[in-house]
DNA sequence: ATAGTGACTGAAC
DNA sequence: GGTTCAGCCACTA
């Protein structure tokens, strides 16, 4: 571990951050989409959603992580042109989830809030 | 160390 | 309804 890395924020160091990350995603049942201010509310870190899409950027090396489903707030599919072979849209589409011109349609009856796993 | 960038967001206009 | 602005914080140069 880099020690330079490790501490440089003290609640909580960058790569854990993004193993969280990576855990919440992965929680987002198919057909359903989640945000990146959802995620980052949902870990305490309400101002950090950038830093949720600077975790999906890095999370092409994870296994089992369904970046596609997260968008931003309005529903569109701010991420795709970061996703190499097959495209975000047509991972969504495979769901079962409409896309129309970048934005996903009925986004608010699919919007998956991580907070809702804790109901049950 | 400083400046610029970005898969974002909420408030302000 | 929009569009713009200002915070946000890890990363890179």
């Amino acid at each position: 571990m880099n020690p330079a890395r490790s501490n440089r924020n003290p609640r909580l160091n960058s790569q854990a951050f993004f193993e969280r990350v990576w855990d919440v995603v992965r929680l987002v049942p198919p057909g359903r989409v989640t945000t990146y201010g959802a995620i980052a509310r949902f870990l305490g870190s309400g101002r950090s959603a950038r830093m949720v899409g600077y975790a999906m950027n890095a999370s092409h090396s994870q296994p089992d992580v369904p970046a596609h489903r997260v968008v931003n707030r309005n529903g569109m599919l701010s991420g795709k042109h970061h996703f190499p072979g097959q495209s975000m849209e047509e991972r969504l589409e495979a769901e079962g989830i409409r896309v129309e011109k970048d934005h996903v349609k009925d986004f608010h009856k699919l919007f998956w809030d991580p907070a809702e796993c804790l109901k049950f």
